[in-house]
DNA sequence: ATGCATGAGCC
DNA sequence: GCTCATGCATA
């Protein structure tokens, strides 16, 4: 109860403090279990021998996505209260949903490492300044389409088939299922990396690690669309896992 | 917690 | 146009 917040009259900011005591949360967090990680460890070359940045391993960032929420929870803060301190603290504010994808383990390896550095400040300063930040984010936003159950099963089937359709293809099937050829085309985009994000409830058998999800049929490929069978040279899929 | 969407890079 | 990081809107 000393870096808590000592703070309440020196500021003229209005304060966020959710809850009014502080509690000792260091003493229970000394676990390292961990068997099967959501991510594999990348593939077979791993990043050049001269690394001295930080390589947090798949088991690293599982763990302290754990002990994130945990204090967050313990702290009396919500996923967007945490994206909103980010904000104040290091000028780049998050939304509540890549908070929430964070401690799910639902971004790219990637991603992950990238945002962990921010959010490990904000654990350790525990400050949470609250500047109160209200975003005015009057949106042109193309409303959300909701996709009906059966048409997104007929989607989920041409995925099978295929994961990347020909943009001709992409008009074919937005006709025969009535929807604008953009939502077929961005549900494929999301599709596709929705298979590449950490895995959500399917912990990765320890034995089998090489394995994306979304590797299409490996036992049956049913062969792509004459599009682009290679991809490209891995520049921009670099480290991925 | 997630689905559909946007936008910045890249090719 | 695709990938990727990210988020509004919604279930």
């Amino acid at each position: 109860m000393q870096q808590c917040h000592a703070l309440g009259h020196g500021l003229l900011l209005a304060l966020w403090i959710p809850v009014s005591r502080c509690q000792s949360l260091d003493a229970s967090c000394g676990h390292e279990s961990l068997s099967a990680s959501p991510w594999v460890p990348v593939p077979g070359h791993h990043s050049p021998s001269a690394s001295p940045q930080d390589a947090p391993t798949s088991g690293e960032l599982e763990q302290f996505a754990k002990d994130l929420k945990h204090k967050r929870i313990m702290l009396g803060f919500t996923q967007a209260d945490v994206g909103l301190a980010l904000g104040t603290l290091y000028g780049k504010m998050f939304s509540q949903t890549t908070i929430c994808r964070f401690e799910a383990l639902q971004l790219s390896f990637k991603n992950m490492c990238k945002l962990k550095p921010l959010l490990q400040r904000w654990l350790n300063e525990g400050t949470p300044l609250g500047i109160t930040f209200l975003l005015a984010q009057a949106r042109k936003r193309k409303r959300r389409t909701s996709i009906e159950t059966n048409v997104k099963g007929t989607l989920e089937s041409f995925f099978r088939k295929c994961v990347k359709p020909s943009p001709q293809e992409i008009s074919q099937i937005a006709e025969d299922l009535n929807l604008d050829k953009d939502v077929v085309r961005v549900w494929f985009c999301n599709r596709r990396q929705k298979g590449k994000r950490g895995t959500p409830g399917t912990p990765i058998p320890s034995s089998a690690l090489a394995a994306s999800p979304w590797v299409v049929c490996p036992g049956q490929a049913g062969g792509w669309n004459g599009g682009t069978p290679p991809h490209r040279p891995g520049a921009g899929a670099a480290a991925l896992w």
